[in-house]
Formats: C-alpha cells, structure tokens, sequence
DNA sequence: AAGTATGTTCCTCAGAGCGGAACTCTTCAC
DNA sequence: GTGAAGAGTTCCGCTCTGAGGAACATACTT
C-alpha cells in the first residue's frame, strides 16, 4: 500500500500469490464468504473456490456455517516461529525481569524483510499502553530496536536494508535522512546501545541493545517509557545498564546452534 | 501419515499445495536450503526456488545466512486466528480462573477437521505435565472436550465427523467403535457435562463441557488432571460444576455477533 | 587449481489454472 | 406457493503458467 517492496529477481508462482491473497482477505474480513471474496479480490468464484478448497484441505482455514476462517493451525505454527527465532523460553524470561525492574514495556525484536518485528512484549505495573504487539512490524529507522539491530548488522547487509527502505516521517523527529542515520549508526555502535527520542511515537523514549551470538546480531531488547519518566540520565545511566544486562543474560542463557 | 483425510469433492490447486508442503518442511526442518528441500519434497531445485521466493515476497518465510525459517508475520496471524475464533480475553479470564481453582490444568478448545483443537491451556498450581499445546490437536473421540461438542452438534454435522473418522486406540480404554461413541454422547447431552476416563492418556481424567452460543456450540471448556486425585465423587460433582460454571462465564461473558 | 557443493537463470512443453457460463439449492418476497 | 435473487458448485476450453532439466554462477574444500 505504502511501499513497492522488492521487486528482485526470480520468479513468482501467480496461484500462490493468488492463495495468499486469499488468507489475507480470510484474516482482515470477518467469516467472507466465497462470493464476498470473489468481488473483493476481483477473481472468478471458480477461482476463489478452487483456492478455498485447497486451503481447506491444506486445515488452514476452516469453513463454517456463516463463512471462512483461519484454523488453529496457525497457533501450532506460531508455537513453532517462536522456538525457530530463538530460545523463546529464555527471551521471555528475560523480558519479563526486565519489565518488572523498571515497570515500563520491554520487547524482544529481530530484523525481517527490512523492518523490525516483536517476537515478544512486556509490560511492567506501570507501563503506557502502546499498539505494538507480538508479530508486529515497526520501521528500522525510528526505533531503538531497529537502529540497535541495524547498527551491529554487516556492512553490506546494513546498506542493502537501507537502500530498500523508503523513508516516513512518524514524527517530527524521526530520522528521514539515510545519511544522518549512517552517522547515528556508528555513534550507537560505539556507544553499545541505541535509543529512540519520540522518534517513533510522540512522547516515547527508548532504549535497546542488540543481542549478538558470536559477531553476528540475532536481535534487540528494549525498554519503552513515557518522555516525563525517561529522562536523559535514567536512559543514558540506569535504564541503558538493564537493557544491556538483560541482553546479556539473553546471550548466556541461549545455545546457540 | 496416518488418515487420509477427505478426499471430496472441487479442484486442488497443486501449486498451492506445493507452497504448503514447502512451509511445512521450513516449519519441521531446521533452517532448510534449497537443495535439502527440493531432495526431500522430491521437486527439482528450480521448482522450489520459485516457491521459495514467492513465500519470501509474501512475507510468509524469511532467508537467512544458514536457510530459511518462517517469519513473525505468523505470529501476527495467530493474533487474528485467536479473536476470530472467540472472544480470547474472555476465555484466558475463565480458563485461569478455572485451573487456579482446580489446581489442574485447564483448556479450552474447539472442533476442526473432525478433531479438537486446542485455542488456550493454563496450569494450576499441582497441574501436571501433559504435551499438549495450543494449536496443537487431538481426536475428538478420546477427550472430554472433543466428546463434549461433538454431544451437543447437530445430528448430520455429528454423523458427518464420526463416518470421517477413523478410531485409533490410544489407550485400553479409548472408545474405538462408533456405536458406542453414539450410545456416550447420548449420556453426555441428557448430563450435559463429558468425561475422559484415562481414554486418551492413561493416568489422567477430564471433564468438559460444551460453551454454547444459543443453540450452537462454540466450543468446550475442561480441567485434566492425575486419576489419583480426581476420584469418582470428586470429577461428577466438584469438579463438573466448577467446569460448567465456567463454561457459563464465558457464555455470558462473551458477545457473540 | 581442480572439485564439490550450493544457489540462480534459461528454456521448453504439457497441462494446470483461470474465467465464463450453466446448473443446484436455498432463501426470501409477495 | 410460486418466482426471483443470491448463494455455492460443476463443467469446459484456451491460454499461458509453472514444473523440470540443464547450463551457469558462485562460494568452499582440499
């Protein structure tokens, strides 16, 4: 809608694209029929059929009464993302101290496709409700998360990303400038951690280092608060310590494959 | 592997089922190549590639440096699957409440496919350690869940389940022939509550009942735990009235559309 | 420097898949 | 109770997609 993603090279199988499109539209709408489906996706019912047929044989939609819907499979699918992403169990562990030491959000993210999205999200007793979710994507360039992962990625790799990314102005601050974020960049990867000033939300800060196996960046962990409580010494001092710990023990409690 | 499911009626699209074959070995494989794919799906290499490709501009899959893994978007999906299905905060409230008053474990679930699908589990503080999982699924025969709805399902939907369904014994004790299965949830619909007498694990008991929109089931709630502690007197009375109180919770709870 | 593994591209032909139209079956109006 | 409208399902033919083989490129091994 907003970005014309990667074109690249290779080719696409139309009918998979096609069946795609259908799990889509199956997901946004509620219970579509085959009709419904057909006038929204501009196809023949046929088509729509056929495709809706496969995907019910496939069990990843079911068909009721008053129309489709994803089936659970999904949930034993997202079982398994979890534990192919990394150690979901100590994440979550980790995560979840952290929210509690500082009462704000604290998230896991990895970089996918160019943005950042959350593997995992807590909220301590005092946290900002935000709309961020597990399975959600952020842009790389306006969150402690992204910039953190970016900064420690390979060179090539951190400039692929770049050149594909298309810059938006989420708020007044947020970096729209691919040479202002290169320089960012290198200050974070002196400095061991990234922060995010009202870049991505207004009236948010925060803080995130990446976690790294080895030389290579396997993710980010962040803490999110409101400006009025996250003042520069806090994130600077103590909360940039948390975060960095709390990757930390991330790190030593993983086996890496 | 083991059933083959309904061969009905309406056009496979092969392509699609492809597409799913490969997203299946993704999920099961550890960070698969193409060239161990395309060996063991038995698709030439350029075959896969295509796919491949196709599922990575979906978003569906992401590649990395060791091989391709799915991406968070399922994570994502399975945040819509979750409220598709049912109303999901009312159920974790009722479900916890439920395993923190038993002790036990307790879950809710729903049919697909002619089988029982797990939506959301929680743990009592003495439940023991059993494999299941959301998304995860079992035979509808063999637990009180399954049994539960299927009781309470319109009589053609009913038959249509049993006649699909091939009886696997799991235990001694696993109901493995229809008429006997019928005779039960005849049992079941005059009681209103099913039980699972070591007939899916040996060693645990169950007790569901149906959640019902109206007339129609929606879903089953229950509570598993150890035959040592769950005696005869304790699963017909105690326990089946704290299900069923349960159920009503989110009955009432719950805004159907 | 040759050898082995991978991922990628090219090409071709069979037949898969799309759309259109015909056919059921149910639901509603009156 | 009858007709119309809408849903889902089936059928069919033509086009052009997609599967596979093989050649090419590229990265590691030794």
């Amino acid at each position: 809608m907003a970005n014309a993603p990667n074109e690249r090279t290779g080719r696409r199988i139309q009918s998979v694209e096609i069946a795609f499109t259908i799990l889509d539209a199956v997901r946004k709408n509620d219970r579509p029929s085959i009709t419904e489906l057909a006038d929204e996706l501009g196809h023949s019912k046929s088509t729509i059929y056929s495709h809706l047929q496969t995907l019910e044989s496939e069990e990843i939609i079911v068909r009721e009464d008053d129309g489709y819907r994803l089936s659970l499979q999904v949930l034993d699918m997202a079982n398994d993302v979890r534990n192919q992403v990394a150690n979901y169990d100590v994440i979550v562990d980790a995560v979840d101290e952290l929210a509690n030491e500082t009462g704000e959000i604290a998230q896991f993210g990895i970089e996918e496709h160019g943005q950042v999205s959350y593997l995992y999200k807590a909220r301590g007793n005092q946290a900002v409700e935000t709309a961020s979710r597990a399975g959600g994507k952020q842009p790389i360039y306006s969150t402690s998360l992204g910039k953190s992962i970016l900064a420690f990625l390979p060179p090539d790799r951190q400039e692929e990303i770049v050149s594909e990314t298309t810059f938006e102005r989420k708020t007044p601050k947020t970096i729209t400038d691919p040479a202002r974020l290169y320089t960012e960049l290198e200050e974070i990867a002196e400095r061991g951690y990234a922060i995010d000033d009202e870049e991505n939300i207004e009236g948010l800060r925060c803080v995130a280092t990446p976690v790294r196996n080895g030389t290579s960046v396997v993710g980010a962990v962040s803490v999110t608060g409101p400006a009025s409580r996250i003042t520069d010494d806090y994130l600077h001092g103590e909360l940039a310590e948390s975060v960095q710990r709390a990757a930390n023990v991330i790190e030593l409690n993983t086996k890496f494959s």
